[in-house]
DNA sequence: AGCACGCCGACT
DNA sequence: GTCGGCGTGCTC
């Protein structure tokens, strides 16, 4: 804020940094009117070329900008301000994935219509007067609001029974009086001590540790690593509640499909209410609600997918970040990051703990504790032990299914057995669709996208072929483009709709459920197909990852792995890592209730590393052999190496590309090229079809290409993408 | 990111 | 003759 006024002189211009939500590299300048006051972290509506925008007033100043071109602030929102911890993070998050301040602001101001107060609605409350004649109806009415509280027209009316119609005859009569009543909290204030779980000895020692932590009020990050049921939630429920207990918000980060009822049971459970919820799939009315209550301070506890990072905490005391490994918290488009490792950021601004937990961590987590920056929690299967699933590798080089089958006999005969005793079987299959590719048997054509070149996958229930990079999808045709040659086209490979079938063939009174992401009705669907599963409304259920997280089905004592291999092949460093994260996630799926519980794993390889890790539940052999393996192929353990990642719509494409560059950008020497097949699908979702991903192991060597590239000239410009695999030690 | 301006292909 | 595609440039 510039005040600069001397006496005897016309007063000159006040003006104040604004961060607008568009991608520019400073806050622009902009007058503020007299009598108007704004401090930095103020939410502002300000033009913005043809229309008007919010922003929030900034610290830095801005370069100094022709004073006629400076436009006046329109209205400073009646808002609690954005605080300078928050404001620092996202200077913070703009520097490190080398984007735009302004793009990483306008991920705080996503619920526009909660700048305003909410508004305070109409209510009405019992009076002294009588009414002048007494009906059945009328006596309902004053009997329901007899407690002296203010009632909405229609809740008293719904309440009593009758027609608002009563409800207003009694008003004009005098009976009720208008009030106004204050916005609805959008969830209950969580009570610490509602009920206080019964934990290990084991687990206390974790507890209290954490507990300790939070009072303290030191910045530091654990990681509790343990199994499946070995109580990690409601360990770190403890530590919410010693949050809560010193007056400081806390926020629990779960990959997105994870906040699912359940989860939200489980801490009214412990809290006697509900979180409030953050999520994509929030309606926008609500999702003003929670964002206005978080910034006014009446909501103490967020339970929230990534995005919760940037809510406008005000008071913020502790980040949980479970299921840390979870690649969904990593954002790949727009502004690159790990929403774990921007809470560890978060956490050290603000001086406050953050916990990440996992049954499998990440390898780069596993690593940061090993060195000591990160505190490690082993919480031991002792609790769990009794219900753990038997976990075996079916070898389906000697047992392999039935000729165009995908399912082993002794996987179909588990099967039998689990529907005979009326459990529920699980099949995993990572794999939409019905086949990943399909060929003419008469020419050997193989149906390729048209935009991408991957092969197109078959969706039978819908009766096309899909591209699973891009999207592209057109009509199965009955005869081949290639060779003419009708009925001669054939699925090969399975997708989880084939195993459907299969399914349905051998068990054809059974009820079985297909579940994946392409499922119609979106995550609203899932989440109640997901529930009607866990109720018992399903035998057997086909589904891909999205079946590994969040939900406990009770009675699913067979967990069959229908292809344990898929994901190994490719040549991601993560691979082993991945799979054995999924694999582990989905048999956890098996045995929770201390029933007999099963988990087979259908295999080429028996003896590979992660199956043997699975069959063992000998992680830490894995882990270690795993760092080790990264160490001797010269990767970090975090992370790629520094390099830039140019990927097109074809690898040819790309090859271009890579050339020109290199010839316009020396500098940035160290140039990966990569198909469609490999890259990130976000990478081929824009209308651009190439873009260059720049991965570093450190924050300079990356400015060091991105300055290369962008003396490139803007048409590269636009197609730099930063990759969030950054090196997370430079967090701490 | 939005939005306007501006230049080349198929159509009420 | 126009409608409309997306490439380019600008926003205090």
């Amino acid at each position: 804020m510039t005040d600069d006024s001397r006496p005897g002189r016309p007063a000159p211009v006040r003006s104040a940094p604004v961060l607008v939500p568009m991608p520019a590299e400073r806050p622009y300048t902009y007058q503020v009117p007299d009598g108007m006051d704004v401090a930095p972290g103020s939410i502002v509506r300000v033009p913005l070329g043809p229309r008007e925008v919010a922003g929030i007033v900034w610290d830095s100043a801005t370069d100094p900008v022709d004073p006629k071109k400076l436009k006046p602030i329109s209205e400073v929102f009646d808002c609690p301000p954005i605080d300078q911890e928050t404001r620092r993070f996202v200077d913070w998050i703009a520097s490190y994935t080398l984007s735009a301040p302004g793009m990483v602001a306008r991920m705080l101001l996503r619920a526009p219509a909660a700048f305003d107060p909410e508004p305070w609605t109409e209510g009405l409350r019992r009076t002294d007067a009588v009414p002048d004649r007494m009906t059945s109806a009328r006596a309902r009415v004053l009997e329901t609001a007899d407690d002296g509280l203010a009632w909405t027209r229609s809740g008293l009316a719904h309440a009593a029974g009758v027609s608002s119609t009563v409800v207003d005859g009694l008003r004009d009569q005098g009976v009720f009086e208008t009030v106004m009543i204050p916005p609805r909290p959008v969830v209950a204030v969580p009570d610490t001590g509602y009920a206080r779980s019964e934990l290990s000895a084991d687990q206390q020692a974790v507890a209290d540790a954490l507990r300790a932590a939070v009072d303290n009020g030191g910045p530091g990050v654990t990681l509790i690593d343990g199994v499946t049921g070995s109580g990690k939630t409601e360990v770190y429920f403890e530590a919410v509640a010693a949050a809560l207990d010193r007056n400081r918000q806390a926020l629990i980060l779960l990959p997105e499909i994870a906040l699912t009822h359940a989860f939200l049971e489980r801490f009214q459970d412990r809290f006697g209410a509900k979180p409030a919820e953050w999520h994509s799939d929030l309606p926008p009315r609500m999702r003003e609600r929670v964002w206005r209550q978080v910034a006014e301070g009446s909501v103490r506890v967020v339970a929230g997918a990534r995005s919760a990072l940037f809510l406008p905490f005000q008071e913020l005391g502790l980040i949980v970040v479970d299921e840390e490994h979870d690649p969904a918290y990593k954002q790949e488009d727009r502004v690159p990051y790990n929403a774990r490792d921007m809470a560890v950021v978060r956490g050290h601004i603000g001086g406050f703990p953050v916990v990440l937990a996992s049954a499998t961590p990440s390898i780069e987590s596993r690593v940061n504790a090993d060195q000591g920056r990160y505190a490690r929690a082993v919480l031991s299967a002792r609790f769990a032990e009794a219900s753990l699933p038997d976990l075996r590798t079916i070898d389906l080089r000697r047992a392999p299914p039935a000729r165009g089958g995908f399912l082993s006999p002794a996987l179909l005969t588990e099967m039998r057995n689990t529907l005979a005793r009326q459990e529920q079987s699980l099949l995993f299959l990572n794999r939409r669709g019905y086949a990943p590719l399909t060929l003419c048997r008469v020419c050997g054509h193989r149906f390729q996208c048209p935009d991408c070149s991957s092969w197109l996958v078959e969706h039978r229930f819908r009766g096309q072929l899909v591209c699973h990079h891009c999207g592209h999808h057109e009509k199965r045709p009955d005869a081949c483009p290639e060779c003419g040659t009708f009925d001669h086209l054939v699925a090969c490979g399975p997708g989880v709709e084939r195993v459907a079938e299969e399914v349905v063939g051998h068990f054809p009174d059974a009820r079985t459920i297909v579940l994946s992401s392409d499922l119609l009705g979106g995550v609203k669907r899932l989440r109640l197909e997901l529930e009607a599963i866990a109720n018992g409304e399903a035998d057997i259920v086909i589904g891909t990852q999205l079946v590994a997280k969040g939900h406990n089905f009770p009675n699913m004592t067979l967990v069959g792995i229908v292809d344990a291999d898929l994901g190994l092949a490719n040549g991601d460093p993560r691979a082993a890592e991945r799979t054995f994260q999924l694999l582990s996630q989905v048999t956890g799926r098996a045995g929770r209730t201390g029933k007999k519980s099963l988990g087979l794993l259908q295999t080429y390889q028996p003896d590979h590393p992660v199956m043997r890790a699975i069959v063992s539940g000998d992680a830490e052999a894995f882990y270690q052999r795993e760092i080790a393996e990264r160490e001797r192929a010269g990767l970090p353990p975090f992370g790629r190496l520094a390099g830039i990642i140019v990927s097109a719509a074809t690898r040819a494409e790309a090859e271009g590309h890579a050339w020109a560059l290199r010839r316009a950008a020396p500098a940035a020497a160290d140039i990966q090229v990569l198909g469609p097949a490999e890259a990130p699908i976000a990478l081929l979702a824009g209308r651009h079809r190439f873009r260059l991903l720049v991965h570093g192991e450190r924050r300079s060597d990356m400015q060091g290409f991105i300055r290369a590239l962008l003396a490139a000239g803007p048409k590269v410009r636009g197609s730099v993408r930063v990759s969030v695999d950054i090196d997370p030690q430079s967090f701490l």
